[in-house]
Formats: structure tokens, C-alpha cells, sequence
RNA sequence: GCGGGUGUAGCACAGUGGUAGUGCAGCGGCUUCCCAAGCCGCCUACGUGGGUUCGAUUCCCAUCACCCGCUCCA
């Protein structure tokens, strides 16, 4: 499918137009037109309904409490601090300088390995003494190179640098290394110190082992002559670390000062936890349940792509549930699967629906597991995310309790009562003592799955866009395009079509089409041929069209045209609504 | 943010240093008993801002937007 197609039908028709088009457009942000918002409404509809009101039965079939909220995009700035956007969004980035290169990287994944012929260090600390003072041998066989952390561990990249030096240096046969300074974690933070074995190829053939240091390039006690670039390995060409913050920023009150900085939302995750007790205490529910939000989020992407896909105003459709620590991966799973179903039960091919889990190096520092619902776009060799199923165990909980100072753990009324308190002999401190952890008293452990709306909607449209062919007139096949929505999710749902304007169709149309409209979204049309006027609906997707025709005026019957098959059947026109309704629930 | 490309009507394309056409779509009418038919009429554009020039849609510069690649997407 062309993507160009279906962004020039979506302009044509009404679905999507860039936002302030007539001043030029602004990067990154999209309107939905008369169709558009249909369609999105559809959606989020769809959405709150199955996952809201009527989510599946639960693991063991049991019924799934579900209730929603709507925050305000901007909160308390303290949120950010205590989620970690206001830290984790300042992405420092470096770029490289070298003409013809000019790559840009996250600078906290750019790491340096600086290796040091045999002998000239032995530890950390006389790492730091070569810096302050190189001795002249030793600066001159020192050599650091820059590698990219993207996956795996620190160590085995670490060890591809190496080895990639030893090749470029001709020494073979890199073998193997030790380690000095204590587990991966200790050094992930602030660098390590190992050697690694290999062979000179030199005249004399020596045997050589090089000393070697590891360590993040934020924070590295480099002079500034060193700074290889990842990639073309050119030295001194990266640039210092500049902050790309992501969050929208405002001022809540006329004067624009520090003190009322605030934040555009760039999830809307954090008004579901920061409403946590909230929920609990005014509805009655007993975990676990989950708390479901719709809405607008916000985030200033480098370089917003793909028409609305990455854009830097969004809507999310986000659920976190709640639930008990040992049950969380149960839920996980629930989850998992729930949401994958839905996309397919709404029409989303399986072939380009990939459920896809993290690998371990890839997943957020909370999660303990994330699966990420990923599309196969037109746009794209590589599916892309259309929602993350995350597991974040009690991180933001745990997160919101430092920084609010708010007791925001759940308790189990009922298992307390049942307990058998006997066993504290009276003790009343023993019963505090009991009452005040597991499995009592607990942070709850959060399965979120957060979707993307406007990514969804999207999904739909490039799933939809289907080319062709209809018989006209004469019979002879003609191209059509047509987009065949899901009944359900289609903008407009029918269109009332009097075949002639005259004869009285027109008015028995419209008295149809007034009964219609008070249940869905449909269309009246009395304009032009019949074959265009389906053409019409054909290419907005309206699954189903009702024609008035002559034999209308005498049995009180109408044609029922599908936009699929093109097959047409009478019924009475009493019946239509009935029908409709039969056909939108299958 | 870097490199490359593109920008004429709602869409797809022509064209020119002397201010622009075509097809489709849209609108109004006639005609039409089932799949973009026909006839008549109508509407709509040189992305924006500078510069050069008597005159710029055309040449130059900047800017904005879109597309491709890199990068990013907590």
C-alpha cells in the first residue's frame, strides 16, 4: 500500500489535515477532520467500552473492575521529578563533528575504552595518576576508543572494543579479559577497570596484555582531546553533551518565572497514580482493579516522522491495574493477551500485528517485563509500537510515597478479619508488627497497558485502504478504492440513498434517514448517479448503503448494498434499523 | 539536530523573466430505476518572506512544511 495514497485521501475526504495548514503548517501536529473525528471517537469508544465497562473475565473468570479518571494535562511540576521525567527527558546528546559523519548519539550510551599497554596501570587509581600526570611512554601507547552501548552487556561491548583495536592494531587473537572492581551493576554507573589478553603481531612477537578502563563518557575524566566519535572513530569530534528536554514547558500564571514553571503531561500515567488512593477511597474497590484514562499527553520529539505516528501532541489510552505483588504476572499476561485480541477483533490483520517482548537490555530501569503490540506499517520494514504492555511492579508508587511522603500501600481488610490473630498471643505490637507487611499490608504492583490513539487510528486507516475493482455500468471493471473499516469503527455508518429525485423516494428517504440518525452517525445523499454516489461511500468506508427505488413506493422495501461484497438484498425498510443493529454487534 | 529531495487549484500534472492551463474532484442545473455515464454552467493555485529586475510563479537568499536517510522515541 502507498502511503502517499492514503494521506492524499485522508486530505481529500476529510479525516486528517496537517494543523494550521494555512499559515504553513507546524511540524508535528495533525487535525482530524469531520471524518477523522469520527473515526478516533469510534475508537476510543470501542476502547472504553471493552476495556471499561465490559473488559473479558479475568484469569480464572472472574469479573475485572475497571473504573475511569480525566486528569489535567498539568500537574504538581514535584510529578516529574518523583516519575523521573524531569530528569530521564533531559537526554543529553552529543554529535560528531566530522565532516561526512555528523552522527548524533545519546551521550549517556556512548561509553569509552581507554587501553593501555601491559604494566602502565594496574588498578583505577593509577588511572587517575596517568591523567593527572602521563608519562610519555605511556600516553603514546595509550589508545581510547569509543564504543556505543546499544544492547547486550556493557562488558561484551567493552570487549568488542577491544577487540576491534586489536585487529585494527594487528594484534590477534583477543582472549579473554578479567575483571577488576566487582559486578557489571557496580561499574554500570561509573566505569571499571579490567585487562584483556592478546597477541602483538609484532617483530618480536611478545606475548601483551593491555590494561584497560571502561567508562561512561558523561563524567569521564577526560581531557577534552579525546572524545572519539562511535562511528568513523575520528578522535576529539564529539561535541559536548547538550540537553534535548522533551516535556512541553509552560508557566502556570501571567509571569514567566522558575517558580511556576509547569509541564504539559508527557504521559498520562501519572494522573492514574497520583489519584491512586483517591480512586480507593471513594469508590469502595478491593484490588485489584484498574483505573483507565483517556487523554491528550504531550512530548517534544527531536524529529517528529511518518505522518501522525510520531507526533508531538497525542492521545493515549492508558490502564494501570492494580494488584498484588504475587499476582502481577497472572495480570501481566491477562493483559498481554487482552490487548493483542482487541486490535484483532477490530480488524487489524494478524499477519502485521506483532506482539513483540522486550528483550532484558531494552526494557525501561522499572519494568519487569514490557510487551510491546507492534504494527506493521506501509511507512516501514520494521513493525512499529502501537502499544507497550509494561509491568512496573511498584515503582511509581513506591516513587510517589518517597516524594509525596504519602502512604499510598493497600491493606487487605477482608484477609485480616478472616486471620487467625491467635497466634500473637495478645500481643497488640505483634499485631501492628504483622499487620504493617505482607501479605497484608503491601505497594500494590501495576500492570499498565498504554495505547496510542492517534497510532491506532492510523493502524485502521493504512488497514483499511483497499484498491479494487467494480463493475460500471456497462459492466467493464473499474478501479475503486475503498476502505473497509470494521462496522463498528466505520465514521459514517450507512448512507440513505433516494435512487431518483422524484417520485417521492427523497422524502421517504429522509424520513429513513431521520429515524437512523438517532442511533448512529449516517448520511443522506440524493446527489448525482447511484454508481458515484457508492463510489463515495465506498471510499470513506460506510460499510452499508439503503436505497430507496421504485419498487420502495410499492412494498415499502429497500435495497441493502454492501460495501464489501457489493452484493445487494431487499428488506423492509421497518427492519433496517434492526438490521443495522444485528449487523454492528456480529 | 545533520545530509539529500520536493513545494503551481481539493487531488494528479503542464508551463513561462511580461502574473497561468489540462484531467479528475467539488458546486448549480438538465437527464438518469442500481455501481465514478452524458450535456450546460461555475468555483479554486504559483508555500511564506526578502533580494535582483521596469517587471519574479520563473533567477538568488532565507524561512516554513512535507518526503528519504542518519538520529531520537524515557
Amino acid at each position: 500500500m502507498d502511503m502517499e495514497k492514503l494521506v492524499a485521501l485522508c486530505k481529500r475526504r476529510g479525516f486528517i489535515f496537517q494543523s494550521s495548514e494555512i499559515y504553513g503548517g507546524i511540524n508535528g501536529f495533525w487535525d482530524y477532520g469531520p471524518l477523522g473525528v469520527e473515526l478516533k471517537k469510534n475508537i476510543k469508544d470501542a476502547w472504553w467500552q471493552d476495556m471499561v465497562r465490559n473488559p473479558p473475565p479475568g484469569p480464572d473468570g472472574q469479573e475485572i473492575q475497571m473504573v475511569g479518571v480525566d486528569c489535567s494535562i498539568i500537574m504538581n511540576p514535584k510529578v516529574w521529578v518523583a516519575s523521573g521525567h524531569a530528569a530521564g527527558f533531559q537526554d543529553p546528546m552529543v554529535a560528531c563533528t566530522k565532516e561526512g559523519c555528523k552522527k548524533l548519539f545519546r551521550a549517556d550510551k556512548v561509553w569509552l575504552v581507554t587501553i593501555w599497554p601491559r604494566g602502565t596501570v594496574t588498578n583505577r587509581a593509577e588511572v587517575e595518576n596517568q591523567r593527572a600526570k602521563p608519562t610519555i611512554a605511556a600516553a603514546a601507547r595509550s589508545t581510547t576508543v569509543a564504543v556505543q552501548l546499544d544492547e547486550g552487556s556493557v562488558i561484551a561491548q567493552a570487549e568488542g572494543a577491544v577487540r576491534a583495536y586489536g585487529q585494527k592494531n594487528n594484534v590477534i587473537a583477543f582472549k579473554n579479559y578479567t575483571v577488576d572492581g566487582g559486578s557489571e551493576s557496580a561499574f554500570a554507573s561509573q566505569g571499571i577497570f579490567f585487562r584483556a589478553r592478546g597477541r602483538e603481531h609484532v617483530a618480536e612477537a611478545e606475548r601483551y596484555d593491555f590494561d584497560c578502563v571502561l567508562e561512561p563518557l558523561v563524567g569521564a575524566s577526560y581531557a577534552s582531546g579525546v572524545k572519539p566519535c562511535p562511528i568513523c572513530h575520528t578522535a576529539a569530534a564529539l561535541t559536548e553533551p547538550r540537553a534535548f528536554n522533551l516535556m512541553f514547558e509552560s508557566h502556570a500564571g501571567a509571569i514567566q518565572s522558575e517558580e511556576n514553571k509547569v509541564y504539559l503531561r508527557p504521559e498520562t500515567a501519572q494522573g492514574i497514580f497520583v489519584n491512586f488512593k483517591n480512586v480507593l477511597d471513594s469508590t469502595r474497590l478491593k484490588l485489584p482493579f484498574g483505573i483507565a484514562q483517556i487523554g491528550k499527553a504531550f512530548r517534544n520529539e527531536i524529529n517528529p516522522r511518518n505522518y501522525t505516528f510520531r507526533s508531538r501532541e497525542f492521545e493515549q489510552m492508558e490502564i494501570e491495574f492494580f494488584c498484588h505483588p504475587d499476582e502481577s504476572m497472572k495480570w501481566y499476561e491477562y493483559w498481554r493477551d487482552v490487548r493483542k485480541a482487541w486490535y484483532v477483533k477490530l480488524g487489524i490483520k494478524s499477519d502485521k500485528l506483532r506482539p513483540r517482548e522486550q528483550g532484558r537490555e531494552e526494557l525501561a530501569h522499572y519494568s519487569i517485563g514490557t510487551t510491546d503490540i507492534e504494527y506493521l506499517f506501509p511507512f516501514s520494514s520494521e513493525p512499529q509500537e502501537l502499544e507497550g504492555v509494561a509491568h512496573r511492579g511498584d515503582y511509581d508508587l513506591t516513587q510517589h510515597m518517597k516524594h509525596s511522603g504519602k502512604d499510598l500501600t493497600y491493606f487487605e481488610e477482608e484477609l485480616w478479619a478472616k486471620a487467625d490473630k491467635s497466634i500473637y498471643g495478645g500481643d497488640k505490637k505483634k499485631e501492628q508488627e504483622a499487620k504493617s507487611k505482607l501479605p497484608y499490608r503491601y505497594v500494590p504492583h501495576v500492570i499498565e497497558p498504554s495505547a496510542g490513539a492517534d497510532r491506532f487510528t492510523l493502524a485502521v486507516l493504512c488497514e483499511a485502504y483497499c484498491e479494487d475493482q467494480a463493475p460500471d455500468e456497462k459492466g467493464v471493471l473499474q478501479d475503486r478504492v475503498v476502505m473497509k473499516f470494521h462496522p463498528r469503527l466505520a465514521p459514517i455508518k450507512a448512507a440513505i440513498l433516494p435512487l431518483v429525485n422524484k417520485e417521492g423516494m427523497p422524502e421517504i428517504a429522509q424520513k429513513l434517514y431521520r429515524e437512523l440518525k438517532q442511533h448512529w452517525n449516517v448520511f443522506y445523499d440524493d446527489g448525482g448517479a447511484i454508481g458515484r454516489r457508492y463510489r463515495r461511500q465506498d471510499e470513506i468506508g460506510t460499510p452499508w448503503c439503503f436505497t430507496i427505488d421504485g419498487q420502495t413506493l410499492v412494498d415499502q422495501t429497500v435495497t441493502l448494498r454492501d460495501r464489501d461484497t457489493l452484493k445487494q438484498e431487499r428488506l423492509p425498510i421497518a427492519e433496517v434499523a434492526a438490521e443495522m443493529r444485528r449487523r454492528l454487534q456480529t
